[in-house]
DNA sequence: TCAAAAGTGTTCCCGCTACACCCATGG
DNA sequence: CCATGGGTGTAGCGGGAACACTTTTGA
């Protein structure tokens, strides 16, 4: 009766803000994007699936979920990797038992990693027909990045090295789902020491305006900055 | 390579407010309680673990966690069980490899379950040595308790089904281990809708005093009662 | 000199804190 | 009538939202 045959698995939702770009005259807002694969064979052919495996002897799962990404979607950026829940439903998936560890990874705006030709970036506003029980996965990280994003300083993850703040508020933007204010979003950072100015700017775009100072994450480390949202305790 | 044989097992730390009562005139202060048991076996005979157990094939990790807790410590009165994360280093115990996914389990204030002998509460504030790396969740444990002190109405699955507020009070000073003032738990929790008022009222104790006004969680469920601490969507 | 982009300053509002004051009961 | 425990009123503060205003560039 116990563990028959039972597989672990882990399943990441690699997400990174990209540029949909459009043609000419759309407009190509900056969109958060999660990496899917298409499966080629039954069960569910066609549908789309993140990416992961089956969890080695000889690691843990960070190691796996890391090891699975490189080696089957070719991306090697992570630039921060976190454990979202279990998935342990005997039936979750037809055949032999899966038991899923699921992630969150984030890859930063700048880098484009080369892709498998069955692997492809979707806006996570329009997801695909999915597989099993991983859409489920996506909004679980969806719901995880966007909290994170108002507590601690996990947009590094997001965020080029160094960046103007037009660029910081479009991945607010993008990740979010809804607007953020330029002016608050610096004063926030900056009070709270998630942000530093680097001194630099950078020169402006075609169309003329004033160079933008330039900034870079203080940490490259997750770290909570907003610990208490009420029941602070007493000073 | 593949999984040659990996259990996969619970692991929860059930956690409730307790009055540890000291001899007449030590003051009792209610204080946050860890239920654990003692190994009588080798290896690391002595030590404290946490209750748990392997998982059956016919069961999701959440079930088997309820099982694990209603077979070997007779806690049968979960207010509130939520998934911690998993450890999967191949070496976290000796022999065979063991993935253990971990819980948060609350109790309520009122219920004294009956304990098996090797069984007992501790403070979360004074542990005993433990087993592998069973304090490092108990740890988790307490850090996501606190949290979501703050953010959802968690508290309900620590308190009796109706209470004064200098009882409430009690409980969150045990979880958080820092002082609150009963007078703005009350305000904060009423504005959030997290407490109702029954109406009915409590007769003072021997020493006197005006009755309390008895007070309800609105509800039974964990639902998140303050999303954003900063960054909050344009009304 | 004008438009575009970036940065600054100011005001407002809301929620939490702190603390003083008022109420009800038992002895 | 006083001690004891509970409840209410209120002022203050701090952080975030909104928005107008200034600065710097290219055309």
């Amino acid at each position: 009766m116990l563990h028959g045959s039972t597989i672990h698995e882990s399943l990441t939702a690699v997400f990174q803000v990209r540029h949909f770009d459009g043609r000419p005259g759309t407009d190509e807002r900056a969109e958060l994007a999660v990496l899917l694969w298409q499966r080629a064979l039954d069960p569910q052919a066609g549908t789309w699936s993140l990416p992961g495996g089956k969890l080695r002897d000889d690691e843990d799962l960070t190691t796996s979920a890391r090891r699975q990404l490189a080696e089957k979607v070719d991306v090697r950026n992570l630039a921060h990797l976190e454990q979202l829940s279990v998935f342990s439903d005997p039936c979750r998936v037809p055949g032999p038992r899966r038991i899923a560890s699921t992630f969150l990874g984030l890859v930063p705006l700048t880098t484009d990693p080369q892709l498998p030709p069955d692997t492809r970036w979707h806006s996570v506003w329009s997801l695909p027909e999915m597989s099993f029980d991983h859409s489920i996965v996506v909004e679980h990280a969806r719901t995880r990045l966007a909290a994170k994003l108002s507590y601690t300083n996990i947009a590094f993850a997001l965020a080029p090295p160094t960046f103007a703040m037009s660029t910081l508020r479009e991945i607010y933007c993008a990740a979010l789902g809804y607007d953020v204010d330029t002016t608050n979003l610096q004063r926030v950072l900056s009070r709270r020491k998630v942000i530093t100015p680097t001194g630099t700017t950078s020169s402006p775009g075609p169309a003329g305006g004033r160079p933008a100072a330039m900034y870079r994450f203080t940490d490259s480390q997750i770290r909570v900055t907003d610990e208490f949202a009420a029941l602070r305790p007493r000073v």
